[in-house]
RNA sequence: GCCUCUGUAGCUCAGUUGGUAGAGCAGCGGACUGAAAAUCCGCGUGUCGUUGGUUCAAUUCCGACCGGAGGCA
């Protein structure tokens, strides 16, 4: 039987970092932010990562551990935090998986590893140096020869993973999609309880997300991207393509003024947290405590507590 | 008060030489295996401002009225 670890989700805004934490304290474990943007230092108020209080409360991991500069995967993610929960483990210490990147949380509860590949490779600037030049069709083309199941189920416009898939098959002589199919159905390798948390009504989420953008303001984010783009940053990098930062790059620049790149920012917010819905809805195992109106953290935690000890955790 | 322009989807606007209408954005739904806070896909009935008239037929033409913008007084 794989080690049961506690997994806290939901869309932006829905306090997980908080019941996180609780749940933690009530079950002697250790956090582990899944998130592909916390992990970058410098952006702890655009990215509304745990405070310095909230970490002394219960040792944190994952968050600001990052040079902005460097471009953080999936892959490396995974293995970095696969390290951490192995560790936490060996210290008879529960994992509680707190995060919003769907992506990084099922890759690691499920073992997944990743087909070959890295930004900045050979392989990966000639594709895009072809995309630029011929267009996607001769790409398209070549993918139907090498793997025509990823070319039948990807759509024509979506040439990220058009190139995706050509570059495995370059790189390794696999296809990306017998690789999928191998790694689909290894077992998993940990026994996960999730807690989702969620607004009953999207209102009440859009209106929070609006106030916590405004406070962020309050809080200096203006001042949080002027200080990444001063320490050299690149605009073009993983970092800066965070909500919150890329919306107020034109601003610092003037061409557009804050009031309307903050409006860029909550709107952006709720679409984002509106996709983290729609990837956590096909997930049948996950419990979930609504919000009413407020966030009333002490009925979620008792609620939230009888789930897990239902599932067996003491 | 008079003149001109204007009123079509939540918003910005197309359009119908008269046969009841369609884009972008928003919204909603979905996908997602090394950029994932990224990327990509699907979904468009709305008293065409109100009310009379002409017409087989009006959102479209004509009149009045109501709202908005500008101009002249």
């Amino acid at each position: 039987m794989p080690p049961k670890i506690l997994c806290v989700v939901g869309p932006t805004a829905c306090g997980k970092t908080k019941m996180g934490i609780l749940l933690a304290q009530r079950f002697s474990g250790e956090i582990i932010s899944v998130d592909s943007m916390q992990i970058y230092r410098g952006m702890e108020t655009g990215t509304a990562a745990p405070t310095g209080a909230e970490r002394a409360a219960v040792p944190h991991h994952m968050v600001a551990i990052a040079d902005p500069g460097d471009n953080w995967s999936v892959a490396k993610f995974v293995e970095t935090a696969g390290s951490c929960i192995q560790d936490i483990l060996r210290r008879n210490k529960l994992p509680v998986l707190v995060g919003g990147t769907g992506l990084y949380l099922d890759a690691i509860v499920s073992g997944r590893h990743f087909a070959p590949g890295s930004a900045g490779s050979a392989v990966r600037e000639a594709l895009q140096a072809e995309l630029d030049t011929v267009g996607i069709e001769p790409l398209l083309a070549e993918l139907r020869q090498a793997d025509p199941v990823s070319a039948e189920r990807l759509h024509p416009a979506d040439t990220k993973r058009i190139l995706r898939a050509l570059e495995v098959f370059r790189e390794t002589g696999k296809t990306i999609s017998q690789h999928n199919q191998e790694t689909r159905d290894l077992p998993k390798k940990y026994d996960p309880i999730y807690i989702g948390l969620a607004f009953r009504n999207r209102e009440d989420m859009k209106n929070l997300i609006g106030r916590r953008v405004d406070k962020m303001m309050e809080n200096g984010l203006l001042d949080e991207v002027r200080a990444l783009l001063d320490a050299g940053i690149p605009r073009s990098s993983t970092a800066l393509q965070a909500i919150g930062y890329k919306e107020l790059l034109p601003a610092l620049e003037g061409t557009v003024s804050v009031e309307d790149a903050v409006e860029e920012i909550k709107l952006r917010s709720r679409q984002y947290a509106k996709r983290q819905l729609t990837w956590l809805r096909k997930n049948q195992d996950i419990h979930w405590v609504y919000w009413e109106k407020e966030r009333n953290f002490a009925d979620a935690l008792q609620i939230a507590t009888e789930i897990i000890m239902g599932e067996g955790l003491q």
